[in-house]
RNA sequence: UGUCCGAUGGUGUAAUGGCAGCACAAAUGGUUUUGGUCCAUUUAGUCUAGGUUCGAGUCCUGGUCGGACAACCA
């Protein structure tokens, strides 16, 4: 019965189409039985949830097919990189659950690469242009009309191997000449109009110094490092599809191992920044706290805010793989952390928002600690004793002096539950001169305790409590989306991005919690009963405890009180 | 007024010429010591016009709409 399920299931399995063309050469013994992916970030800035896309293509691919993925840092452009972020890649990549076969950088191959340059000149298909920046971009021409080719376009292989040398001897300015490919200025792929392959940066690089002051392009960078470690799949996103020819014809020109670049469309999230430039402008403007705000899609801010990485990969694996444009329903990632935090968070009750609430008839100094089971969802969870008290706190909000008809809380002479204690009614409430209910007196009925036999009679609702006594008030930071525009990059003219920015996106509070979260850890998460997943923060001490709200619960009372 | 890519329910993704399926969202009902969770049910889709075929979401042609490309960024 159950092998019958899984042979169905496995029968049933789709392929993306990257599996499919995999497949297909592994049929057609195209790369013999190898398959082998990797995953190149730029060190320019941390990884985000679209990275985590990429991720879990590259590695997950290669894992499905017993195949190798490498970790490899495109590192050609050294005014833009820094070890700050390799360090935080590495750790991300591992944290979200994968570990490579191989580290590389493209600065390890900066001496290839200059031979593959080398081998161009001689074969007449690379020149030194001295044209300017401004120059150049005039003589390329547009989409609609062909460029012009350069005066510098026929100079001899000797002239140019001669200045290329001195160009890397660092005999010239940065901006005075770049080595180009010869190939057609009037292509239809602007990509392919003698596009510049070096050029000149006196600058030290984060890895190799100031060895170089020439560095490759990433169209010159990228295949070639591909074909060196003989990847047999490069997969990337869509923006380089345009590039896929020019990949191509150096792999061609250069007579090495030819990978195939196979491109997925990146994914975009509503109510969300994805662009790194923009996420570097909100830490340097200390618009959010740093990269690893709660309320950044950066790997790390995820983390911080209570994401798992299981809740991350299974995120990835929902949204499927495809080469047409998409917008994902933040709505989805949140639902793939709920999913996850249910079955994994120890259920803790606080109060957020406290009114007093008194047992009449509950005596005066007694204490009573109640058995509380820690995860319905998980039995072997445990239970923890939590202390009950004749002065309690409530949700202010659980009582309602003048209900709707579907309120299911306390309300003036209503019987509710109160969790693993006992049913309690609603006898008055004292209220300050301004009208403000300061406490709710109520009698408890002592049969009806969790786990006696009375216990059954059913009541609609059961509300969370913690003594007044024994609490401990803990902060906590309730998030919010970071931006209030469902496009947030999508401006008017002469608008900026930051103005879709949610001002409301972070609000912090003291919250009341039963004794249990004393010895929480930075980075434990817990079901708060009814007030959402939280995790502690990692600046949390245990004379100051505080925690991150990773998302609420489902709230369906919403939808019915709006009725 | 170029080249390339794409178009399946509200959203995302399958169906490889043969019953348009899955997930999220939404709606309804049931269980429940929190209105959560869990379970069941329902609503809803092949951009368009032709063509090939016994049969087209799939192949061909035209159109429409959307995206990418003119950095010494990746």
């Amino acid at each position: 019965m159950i092998e019958d399920k899984t042979t169905q299931a496995s029968e049933k399995e789709h392929l993306n189409f990257i599996h499919q063309i995999i497949e297909d050469d592994l049929n057609t013994q195209k790369n013999g039985n190898r398959v082998h992916t990797r995953f190149p970030p730029e060190p320019n800035g941390y990884l985000h949830i679209g990275h985590a896309k990429s991720i879990c293509i590259n590695f997950g691919t290669a894992q499905k097919y017993n195949g190798k993925c490498n970790l490899r840092f495109d590192d050609t452009n050294p005014v833009k990189e820094d070890t700050e972020y390799v360090d935080s890649i590495m750790e991300d990549v591992r944290w979200l659950g994968f570990d490579w076969d191989g580290l590389y950088y493209a600065s390890d191959y900066f001496e290839n690469l200059y031979k593959f340059a080398e081998k161009l000149i001689q074969k007449g298909k690379a020149y030194v242009c001295e044209l300017s920046q401004e120059e150049m971009s005039l003589q390329r021409g547009t989409v609609t009309k062909a460029g012009v080719e350069s005066p510098y376009r026929n100079r001899s292989i000797e002239e140019n191997l001669d200045l290329f040398r001195r160009m890397r001897a660092g005999e010239f300015a940065d901006g005075s000449r770049v080595l180009r490919a010869k190939i057609d200025m009037a292509h239809p792929n602007m990509l392919m109009r003698d596009p510049i392959l070096y050029r000149i940066i006196h600058a030290g690089h984060h890895r190799t110094g100031n060895k170089w002051c020439i560095y490759p392009m990433y169209d010159f960078a990228h295949g070639q490092s591909d074909s060196i470690e003989k990847i047999t799949h490069s997969i990337c996103t869509l923006e380089f599809e345009v590039h896929r020819p020019l990949y191509e014809w150096f792999i061609k020109e250069l007579e090495i191992f030819a990978p195939q670049q196979i491109e997925f469309a990146r994914l975009n999230l509503n109510y969300t920044v994805m662009s790194k430039r923009k996420l570097l402008r909100l830490v340097q403007e200390k618009r959010v706290f740093g990269w690893d705000d709660p309320r950044m899609p950066t790997i790390c801010g995820l983390r911080r805010r209570g994401y798992t990485p299981e809740s991350i990969r299974r995120f990835a694996e929902m949204i499927g793989v495809a080469r047409r444009d998409n917008v994902i329903d933040i709505g989805l990632l949140e639902f793939c952390i709920r999913e996850d935090l249910n079955k994994i968070t120890n259920r803790v009750m606080t109060v957020l928002n406290p009114v007093k609430l008194v047992i009449d008839n509950y005596p005066e100094n007694e204490v009573e600690y109640l058995e509380a089971g820690n995860n319905p969802e998980n039995p072997e969870a445990g239970s923890r004793k939590v202390p009950f008290t004749k002065e309690l706190y409530i949700e202010r909000e659980d009582f309602m002096e003048n209900p709707p008809n579907k309120f299911f809380r306390l309300k003036p002479g209503g019987e509710v539950r109160l969790k693993y204690a006992y049913i309690i009614q609603c006898e008055s409430v004292v209220k300050d001169e301004s009208g403000e209910i300061t406490e709710i007196h109520c009698t408890y009925q002592p049969d009806t305790k969790s786990g006696l036999p009375n216990s059954n009679k059913k009541v609609k609702g059961t509300l969370h409590w913690v003594s007044a006594k024994h609490n401990i008030p803990v902060e906590v930071r309730l998030y919010d989306r970071l931006f209030s525009a469902e496009n947030p990059e999508e401006v008017e003219d002469g608008h900026d991005f930051t103005e879709n920015l949610n001002p409301e996106s972070l609000k912090i509070s003291t919250a009341f919690a039963e004794p249990s979260v004393k010895d929480s850890k930075p980075g434990d998460k817990f079901q708060f009963e009814r007030m959402g997943y939280f995790c502690t923060d990692k600046d949390s001490t245990s004379e100051r405890l505080i925690f991150n709200r990773t998302c609420t619960l489902k709230d369906t009372w919403a939808k019915i009180a709006e009725k």
